[in-house]
DNA sequence: AGGAACTGCAACAGATATGTCGCAGCTATC
DNA sequence: GATAGCTGCGACATATCTGTTGCAGTTCCT
């Protein structure tokens, strides 16, 4: 349920909108279960004031986990996945969804509504994802007889346990790299 | 901080202990914020009634974790990493260690106190996985040139998604299988 | 410039979770 | 079979989180 433009937001009320959104997800992604209390404070305002714009906690988890979603489809379309050689899709889209999942990792390890917004864009990232894993097989990247469900997932693993050490220790594009490499060929012996 | 026999439980208590732990895995694995009360009523006792062995939710959350963590630990022993050859312990540890997880996912999953008995066991559990992948990598089953840290991660990330779809839709040596496959050889065309 | 929308907060009210205590009745274990 | 340890629970005390309302001051938009 994001807020489809219903009444178009004045200009300062967007910018707190955001604001508040980005001290909730810094917060709660080192203490998934902080009060209200703890993101106002982050946010540097008092807590009623954030209730102004979100009426209960699960609407502001829930817009948290909307914008984080957009963002992320957001992610993967700058990499052209339906038009640009696979390869270069998958290295593009990778380094972009890093940058996005570090920034919004609480929002988007969220477990989510089968029918809520946020939930519908994940789906259609899936597919989109899975659409650019049959162009690179159609084009011997990947073996003919595989899983492509089972690469999706691996790719998310690969993905996820990329966010976790180091995070600053490379930039995404070195990161992605190792990512598309490990998935296409294992840690197996280089023929 | 796990009770190291400090006082040697009656039968009965450990048997209480037991039960807590598993009706509070069962509660906690798909509501992580759930109540005492929650956990309580899975028993089928009264809230105090916990309360008597553990002193504080946060008491009992580190109990479960511990647990958790002795039962990994041992999941992996039982793989005998040290002297079976490397492809069967990687076989046999991964199989064992899908059941445990799959039985204590939260516990698992908890971020955990660096000074705990749990995180130190996962360390060296981790230290273990890494000397059986060094085997691995001796006998020509992984690069040499393989970054056996990244490959470990790796090998969690698989197994961690493994859990993730259709958890009973196949049995652990199945899992195993493919999650070794795709570790050392990807999803890359095969020679 | 002027009105509508927005920010901000204090004070209040209600709900919920946590933790303690004491008493009554079972049950291992010696 | 006695006794120390255990279970179980109701009642109470407390802390914390959530959500509402009313009022004062500020900022956008036309």
């Amino acid at each position: 349920m994001g807020e489809k433009a219903a009444q178009p937001l004045r200009a300062d009320a967007e910018r707190s909108v955001r604001a508040i959104l980005e001290a909730a997800e810094r917060v709660l992604a080192d203490e998934p279960g902080a009060s209200m209390e703890q993101i106002a404070a982050a946010r540097g305002v008092a807590r009623t004031t954030i209730h102004r714009r979100f009426a209960s906690r699960q609407a502001l988890i829930e817009a948290l986990a909307t914008s984080a979603a957009r963002q992320l489809a957001q992610a993967v379309d700058d990499g052209r996945p339906d038009t640009a050689p696979p390869l270069v899709a998958m290295h593009r889209i990778t380094a972009n969804v890093l940058q996005v999942k570090g920034a919004w990792a609480f929002a988007l390890g969220l477990p989510e509504d089968p029918d809520s917004e946020a939930a519908v864009l994940q789906q259609d990232i899936g597919r989109r994802c899975i659409a650019v894993l049959k162009r690179a097989q159609d084009d011997k990247l990947i073996d003919e007889a595989a899983d492509l469900d089972w690469v999706r997932r691996t790719y998310y693993a690969l993905i996820g346990e990329s966010l976790h050490g180091s995070t600053e220790g490379a930039d995404p594009d070195t990161l992605a790299a190792r990512i598309i490499d490990t998935l296409l060929h294992g840690a197996g012996p280089r023929g």
